[in-house]
DNA sequence: ATGGCGCGCGCAGCGCGA
């Protein structure tokens, strides 16, 4: 089982790159991030011409998230139980025995800003409902824009990032809590390219210049773990026109 | 190097992202 997470930052401009991406690595799942459209205008018929059942969670100009499969999902859940938000950030469903929560995180902003409280109080109810859900599902795999940075690793300057938003202590330790319930971050299961990241400014030549942050991760339960074999960025579609700013990540399972 | 870029909205220029 292949499965991936892409920030496209608009599913209406970036639906030629998806349904490329699609053709090209087949996942088994695609969860996407900030679709930025109401779910219904969500472009099921295309993706289903790409061999793809979708279920698509979203709201207007801002967030929103989809799953994409080559199977049929079963028990589709939306937001986090805990959490009333007019957001829409996650969705989640079951292919077989696994089950995939599919989450964008909130940016945050600044560590100074109301924005920031969000985050963390919206960090909070997530690992509740991630406890819960990990009772459930001994299969489990949360992935999607996390906006945040795990380690200095993960950072193209530690330095001018310390503290900052995406890399602060705060977020860190969250991030550490989630991890803490039995999760795993797969992609350091491998040996990894030193400055492998999955998000580049738009501004200042990032991409060219390999100023990233890997900010989009996926985290799965021991049972997974111990069966995934492989787990990488793939960073060919950001060299595209007019590309997203994030790159999809994908992990494969045995 | 925070400013730049790119998105939606909507038709100018702003809010937002990370």
């Amino acid at each position: 089982m292949k499965i991936a997470t892409w920030n496209v930052n608009s599913m209406r401009v970036r639906l030629p790159h998806v349904r490329g991406w699609l053709a090209e690595q087949r996942p088994d799942v695609l969860g996407l991030q900030e679709i930025k459209m109401p779910t219904e205008d969500f472009p099921q018929a295309d993706i289903e011409e790409a061999g793809y059942r979708s279920v698509a969670y979203g709201q207007r100009t801002y967030n929103g998230v989809a799953l994409l499969s080559r199977e049929e999902p079963a028990d589709v859940g939306v937001g986090l139980p805990n959490f009333p938000d007019e957001q829409r950030r996650v969705i989640a469903a079951t292919y077989g025995e696994v089950r995939i929560i599919n989450l964008y995180v909130p940016n945050g902003q600044s560590v100074d800003s109301e924005k920031f409280v969000y985050k963390l109080a919206w960090l909070e109810a997530l690992r509740e409902y991630l406890a819960e859900q990990l009772e459930q599902y001994p299969q489990l795999a949360v992935m999607g824009d996390f906006n945040i940075a795990p380690d200095d690793r993960d950072v193209h300057d530690p330095d001018a990032w310390r503290g900052k938003v995406l890399c602060s202590d705060a977020e860190r330790e969250h991030l550490q809590s989630l991890l803490s319930l039995g999760l795993t971050d797969v992609f350091r299961l491998f040996e990894q390219p030193e400055g492998t990241f999955s998000w580049w400014d738009y501004r200042a030549a990032a991409f060219r210049r390999k100023m990233g942050l890997r900010i989009d991760l996926i985290l799965v339960s021991s049972k997974l773990a111990s069966s995934c074999s492989a787990s990488s960025v793939d960073i060919e579609p950001r060299k595209l026109e007019r590309p997203s700013d994030h790159a999809p990540v994908f992990a494969v399972f045995e």
